[in-house]
RNA sequence: GGAGAGGUGGGUGAGUGGCUGAAACCAGCUCCCUGCUAAGGAGCCAUACGCAUUGCGCGUAUCGAGGGUUCGAAUCCCUCCCUCUCCGCCA
């Protein structure tokens, strides 16, 4: 949610802004409600302040023995007035609310223009993709050969776009995740965190997932429906949700590790080979909650931890700075990773790392009590994976397979693979 | 799942219809006193929104949530949510 004060002050800045994310913003309307809003508010609660002036002196009228009917006609019209007005503003602010809740976050100034991917800008580049001596297969193949990835009996046991996983296989994957926690809670000063994979209807209000994108949701029935977690930003980010933090508990860096579930009711036809776009997958959550003038440097450093997974692995990726296109609903910023994947030949998306600022912060009423000026402020949250494992499983399968099909076991996996140098 | 007890400010905890946005205590902050520490004294100490801004400001809302009764609700009624205790079940 955009600062309404701000959305009111600089509106053609934001409008101007939001439209390299080729949002148009509707002016007039805002502006419309806006006023209508304002003068409604001051008539409710100026009539809502006279009807407690006049109550409080039938109080006093009864104990001092006066006549009190005068005061009881009056108020009874001052109170139908009232409730006229207040049902009124409450429709408008609904009207308000949802219209505010439904503009994306306004873009850093860097953020390029831009309306796909293809248009993002490469700011830097890691590793050489290995040249091969062979043909280098797919994780598909790689998997199929050695046994351990099977998409047929997932599909029997769920749906498309499941996996099942086996052996060593699904060991590697475990390994994966284990070494990425391990990293970032030992090196790079995270707190591990364990959240609930089934979250409710404020908490995906909160990061920007509602109302907006039910679609891409798995949303269980009930009374009081839960929503699968699609990421653990949702959970993790909500963590300091309705809550005001002392100065010293910032920066707050936690890691999480869970399994992400999502519909993806947009994406029929892309990606259907293999397991690069799943409805279930892991993935390790890097999430930052900071002071506000801290928020561009903990990008910088968000991207560097996850990166360093990519480097301890040897897995050559390039980073990218998103365009107003391609960027996220609630991000002002937004650096991806993509990893080389040989199978394809191509750079593919592993991590993304953004600076959110304050937009999930106001929406979940995460603030901070800033020791300047001693009022609450908005926190900034920062989100990043590092990484998504099952992705990480692609690249290590194709980027280490050898011309037999078996698969070298990166170095920093084998303490977490029994030693195991080789998958066959 | 059954039975009972509760949800009040950062914490403990008063408060059964108006003088309560909320006593008291603790924690915290400022000042005074003090050689240091401890003790002591005075004051401050919720959040959101709006209005007015030269400044002290003023108004509205909020005592788990939502509805209702009433001129007036933390207080009475209804529904829901949550917590705790006991029993049952269970990893």
């Amino acid at each position: 949610m955009l600062d309404p004060k701000l959305v009111r002050s600089q509106t053609e800045e934001i409008a101007r802004r939001l439209k390299v994310k080729h949002f148009d913003f509707d002016r007039a309307t805002f502006d419309q409600l806006e006023e209508r809003r304002r003068a409604l508010q001051v008539k409710t609660e100026n009539l809502q302040s006279e009807q407690n002036r006049r109550s409080k002196s039938i109080g006093k009228a009864k104990a001092a023995g006066e006549d009190i009917q005068p005061l009881l006609d009056e108020v009874e019209q001052l109170k139908t007035d009232r409730s006229a007005a207040e049902d009124e503003l409450r429709v408008l602010q609904e009207e308000l609310n949802g219209f505010l809740a439904a503009i994306p976050n306004v873009p850093d100034e860097a953020v390029q223009p831009g309306d796909s991917e293809d248009d993002n800008v490469e700011i830097r580049k890691w590793g050489e993709p290995r040249s091969f001596s062979f043909e280098p297969r797919d994780h598909v193949a790689l998997g199929e050969q050695l046994g351990g990835l099977d998409f047929e009996t997932a599909t029997r046991l769920a749906h498309s776009r499941f996996a099942v996983m086996r052996g060593p296989v699904a060991r590697l994957h475990r390994a994966l995740a284990q070494f990425m926690i391990n990293l970032h809670t030992d090196e790079h000063g995270y707190t591990e965190a364990y959240l609930p994979y089934l979250v409710n209807a404020d908490t995906l209000y909160g990061t920007g997932q509602l109302p907006k994108f039910e679609a891409d949701l798995f949303k269980m029935e009930g009374e009081n429906p839960l929503y699968l977690i699609p990421t653990a930003e949702v959970p993790a980010t909500n963590l300091v949700s309705d809550s005001i933090l002392a100065d010293d508990e910032l920066p707050l860096k936690l890691v999480c590790h869970t399994p992400c579930f999502r519909s993806e009711a947009g994406s029929y036809g892309r990606d259907t080979r293999g397991m690069i776009r799943q409805h279930q997958f892991d993935k390790v959550e890097l999430i930052h909650i900071v002071r506000p003038e801290e928020s561009d440097a903990a990008l910088d450093a968000l991207t560097g931890h996850a990166e360093k997974v990519l480097q301890l692995l040897e897995l050559p990726y390039r980073v990218m700075d998103l365009c107003g296109g391609d960027i996220g609903f609630a991000a002002a910023r937004t650096f991806d990773l993509e990893v080389w994947l040989p199978g394809q030949g191509k750079y593919r998306e592993i991590s993304s790392c953004s600076n959110t600022r304050d937009f999930q912060a106001r929406r979940m009423h995460a603030r901070w009590r800033n020791p300047e000026t001693k009022k609450p402020e908005s926190v900034h949250t920062l989100n990043g994976s590092g990484l998504a494992v099952g992705r990480a499983l692609i690249a290590v399968l194709e980027n280490y397979q050898q011309e037999d099909g078996s698969v070298l076991v990166p170095e920093v996996l084998r303490p977490y693979m029994g030693g195991l140098e080789k998958i066959q």
